[in-house]
DNA sequence: GCCTGAATTTGCGCCGGCGCAAAGACGGCG
DNA sequence: CGCCGTCTTTGCGCCGGCGCAAATTCAGGC
């Protein structure tokens, strides 16, 4: 990956919005690169917070764990996502592990360098604001639906969530470009994999959606999905 | 409030963390004022993002309303703390709606002003980010309690975050400075105040806490609210 | 192409906590 | 100081969805 590709990489990231020419290079200079394998993290929850990074491909699943080891999937990242950002601006430790779940690369830049680049190109600061503050709006629209709403109408949302943020179209449908396995979907939703099976399978019998085991979840009605996740 | 009250009130924001003395006076100078009465919402959830406030004194609470007309409660504001500034950088509605629970002051500047006063003091930037990813983890950590925890852990776990968050040192224990219903506390936890009147009822039993009705809750026995907290 | 382990499906019984209902207790206002 | 409205308490029955268990289906390695 040369200067130029990863120009091009982070010209596409909305963490470098509006950014001008020099802080695009002066990143690209600085930034180191990691390839990343599937199945493996690219830090640890509870980890001191020494680098940023950006998600350069691939694709990545954000885990919190609880001390007694049970898991949740906090949301899942694609190209151009920032990790570990927020822990390194406020110095406090990871506060979860972000795994890849298929192929990919990171770039990444000490806490320093992070922090240099961004004072001095102050427009990245207001990027930053623009993506943290997006993920706060999502997680108390999660946490809101979580606490009122029943199984069922979460999975619509969770999948719906997914289909906005990473969709790709296909010809009989949404596609969610990356495999899904029950277990992701139910840690997502505050439900265990035999619900999200049961819930999954009767929408495949309406025709709902389509896609089994190792395959991309096709989404073929999405509008009955929105019916589901909003009305009752 | 003359304006070395309002410097005096800005100085102890974390929002104005480690700014200049010109900062501090351009935000006091071209700040409005809002007294707030209780019960009073400070904005609604919905609207354009035309103002961005910080909470000089009282206490608010931060409610989310779904469609349907349910309601959660975000987490409670403090003196010092940030309102609606996240939708004012981001140009989108207010997320949620502010509450007053008591009488209180808060401070505001219009959009403009605001971006103004953050790209003129690029530490006020630095300084968001650091506030709002500390309310994208507390998020987190609620999440992953809802999706793991019943429903009498996850109350001991908001008890203790608001006795960090605004507990105040009484002689017989540890006080949550403001009046909260039944009701609150179930919205915060997703449960129903039936629930949430059980279960105090049965740790005042056991002599952890007390206080009724219009008063302020006492956490007498913090120590045991943690062991239910994190212990099974 | 077969074998093995992992993911998924499906059945069944139970239970935490919600929904409903009614009584009781305060607090604040007139 | 008494009344009214609101908040809280408490009882009771039900049920969504979890926990457990077993069968089944795939995917990928060899």
């Amino acid at each position: 990956m040369d200067l130029d590709a990863r120009k091009a990489v982070l010209q596409r990231a909305a963490f470098f919005a509006a950014a001008d020419a020099s802080a695009l290079t002066a990143a690209a200079e600085t930034a180191g690169e990691l390839p990343l394998k599937n199945d493996e993290n690219l830090f640890l929850q509870g980890e001191e917070a020494s680098y940023s990074y950006l998600l350069a491909w691939g694709r990545l699943r954000l885990d919190q764990t609880t001390p007694d080891g049970r898991n949740v999937v906090i949301r899942f990242l694609g190209p151009g996502d920032l990790v570990g950002t927020v822990a390194v601006l406020r110095k406090k430790p990871y506060p979860a592990t972000p795994v890849a779940v298929e192929d990919g690369m990171a770039l990444f830049w000490s806490a320093a360098t992070k922090a240099k680049l961004i004072a001095e190109h102050p427009v990245l600061a207001g990027n930053a604001i623009e993506l943290i503050g997006g993920r706060l709006e999502e997680l108390q629209e999660r946490l809101r639906e979580l606490a009122t709403q029943r199984v069922e109408r979460r999975i619509a949302a969770t999948l719906l969530r997914m289909v906005r943020q990473a969709g790709r179209r296909v010809d009989d449908g949404v596609e969610i470009p990356f495999v899904l396995s029950r277990n992701e979907i139910a840690e997502m939703n505050a439900t265990t994999l035999h619900t999200v099976s049961r819930t999954l399978a009767a929408w495949e019998q309406e025709g709902i959606l389509s896609g089994k085991r190792a395959s991309h979840l096709v989404i073929t009605r999405p509008h009955r999905l929105v019916e589901i996740a909003e009305h009752e």
